[in-house]
This record gives C-alpha cells, structure tokens and sequence, in this order.
DNA sequence: TCTATGTATGTAATATCATAACACGTCAAC
DNA sequence: GTTGACGTGTTATGATATTACATACATAGA
C-alpha cells in the first residue's frame, strides 16, 4: 500500500483483489466514522470502481448497476458517484469524464492524475509541490485557489516499454 | 500586454478592445506565418472569445454564429474551435466543457486557468514551476508526461474584495 | 410502538455537450 | 479544365448530466 511520499503503484504488478478489498474496508471505517451512510448502492459502485485501475464513466457504472437490479436512470449512477467523490473514496477525471476509485482515501484527498493513454490506467500522484507552484502563481495575480484539477495525459511504464 | 513572467492581466482594468483587437491581429499573423487558413467562420469565433474573458461552450458560440448567418449545426463551431485550439490561438477549459482566446499567442502555449467561481472569468497564469514538479512526481512512478491539464477555481481579485 | 423527519432511491423527462457521415462548394496545382 | 485538398453545411445520432417529483426507508423523539 502507497504512502503518501512513494510513487502510487497502481501500474505496478500487485495483488488487486486485495488492494481493492483493503480500500473498500477502509472505506467503510471512514463513512462510519464520519456519520456517512454507506448503502448497497454506494457500497457497490465503490466495488465497481475498485475492480480495476482505469476511469468508469457514469454510464458504464449504470449499465452495471442495473444488470443487478438497481435502477437503471442516470440518477442513480451520479447520485453514489457523488456521494463517494464528497467522502473521499472515488476522484472524478475531468479530462475523461469519468471516475475513479481513491487508492488511498483517509489521505492526500487532493491527488494528481497520471492517465496511460494506451492502456487508460489512470494512478494518483502526489501533487503538493505541483499544487504550491500553482497557488504562488495565482496569489501573484490576486486570485485565491479554492479547488484545483491537475491531471496529466501520457505513457504509463508498461505502455512505454511497450512501445 | 502581459508577458511569460508577469501575472495574466485578465482580471486587472485594462483597454479590453485593444488587447481583443491586438490578440487578434498576432493570430491572423501567426496563421499567416503557419499557412494555416484564416477563415471568416473561424476568424468570427476567436472575435466571440475575444469579446470577454469568460469560457464560452460550443452551443453559446454556435448560436453567435447562427444568428450572423453562418451554419448553425454544432459541427460549425466545434470545427472551428479545434482548429484555434490547434493553432494555440484558444484553449479548451476542461473544467467547464468551455472555450477561451488565447491572451497570449505565440508564446506559452500550455499555461494553467484560473477560474473565478462568481463571475466567471478565466485567466491564464504561468504554469511551468508546477509542469516541472508534475513531471518530477510521473517520472517517479514511471510515467511519462506527454500533456497535462491545470485549473484552479477560486476567487478572482475583484470578487474577493466584494466578498 | 407510533409517527414525524430527514435522507436515500426510483423514475420520467429533458438539458447539455460532442461526433460521425456525407454532400457540396471553393480554390490552387497541375 | 480537371483533380485533389480543404473547408463548410446539414442530418442524424451518441454521450454526458441534471431537474423534478414520487416513493421508500432509517432513525429519533413522543
């Protein structure tokens, strides 16, 4: 499991199911600390999202949700999408329009985005320092950062190699 | 005219049609100079960006354009927004689905946005310190930064001091 | 236990953003 | 003057996202 100072390992070899169990716990002992309701819905669209390193479009989580029985109406899609962006526990990629699960929630809740254009894997990066260089270049025109989007499109290391 | 090291003057009281009718002209040159084709439909489009220094969609361009007579079918501004994307004569704010003129052509061509959360407007800061520290933190983990996107929303000057 | 309240979910309808495919026109090179 | 490249017009459709309202469910207080 990453800290918040190595390099985040989703495109490293790893034993998924259990990255993935391990994030989904973890995100049953955040909600429940913070009073939040963690339903099946929510429960399942997290699991959805934890089943691989790659960004869901609401849609394709939808899909999924209704072949189980959930509703089938976009609603439902965005509104779990939502709740899990505020809590933490999924990231939205404005690039792609689409989702991703947080492979660390609890911490870093600000993370940049390395998107494999080749694979479409998509790893959380630590993005303090490239955040402090955006936020002294705003203060220099006055503006105050509330919220920023650092996302970042290229080769993951095995699509490089790969080529 | 803001130069690479100052902050953008977007927010700041400034001759606007000026600095529209001065970005305007570095464009037609540089397409001059490129061989690109300064069309009147993408010539109009980068005047509507121009007029403010706001994001506008597609469909908000496109009924500008409808009403002067020209196509009105999305294909119409979306071809020609790729095209003063492309040029570096305008940039696609990821964050709002919306378009913005280059306020600086020629020169830094990948710079971040500050988006202002009440009114609106879009400034361009420079965004080179924060690219190097996001390539650094890739290069950490392997991967290989070919493009990346920026954007900060907050408070512009004018709407802190409001507030 | 009952009921009131807030929260979550289901559903229909619609808004918003974007692209594919093809036809037609213009202009410059040959 | 024909060809070929490029730009524009248009139809149709696809993809993404939200509003509004109805229903169900959980939980706290009477």
């Amino acid at each position: 499991m990453p800290d918040s100072t190595s390099p985040d390992l989703a495109f490293a070899a790893h034993d998924h199911t259990h990255c993935a169990h391990d994030a989904l716990e973890r995100a049953e002992a955040l909600t429940k600390a913070s009073g939040a309701r963690m339903t099946p819905v929510r429960r399942r669209v997290l699991e959805i999202l934890l089943e691989e390193h790659k960004a869901l479009g609401a849609y394709d989580v939808l899909a999924r949700l209704a072949v189980e029985g959930f509703g089938n109406q976009p609603p439902v899609a965005y509104r779990a999408l939502e709740f899990l962006v505020e809590q933490g526990l999924a990231h939205r990629i404005q690039r792609l329009n689409a989702f991703t699960a947080c492979t660390h929630p609890g911490q870093d809740h600000a993370p940049a985005f390395l998107i494999c254009r080749l694979c479409h894997m998509v790893a959380e990066a630590e993005a303090s320092a490239a955040r402090t260089a955006l936020d002294a270049e705003a203060a220099r025109a006055g503006f105050q950062v509330e919220r920023s989007t650092i996302e970042a499109l290229g080769l993951c290391p095995n699509c490089r190699e790969a080529a």
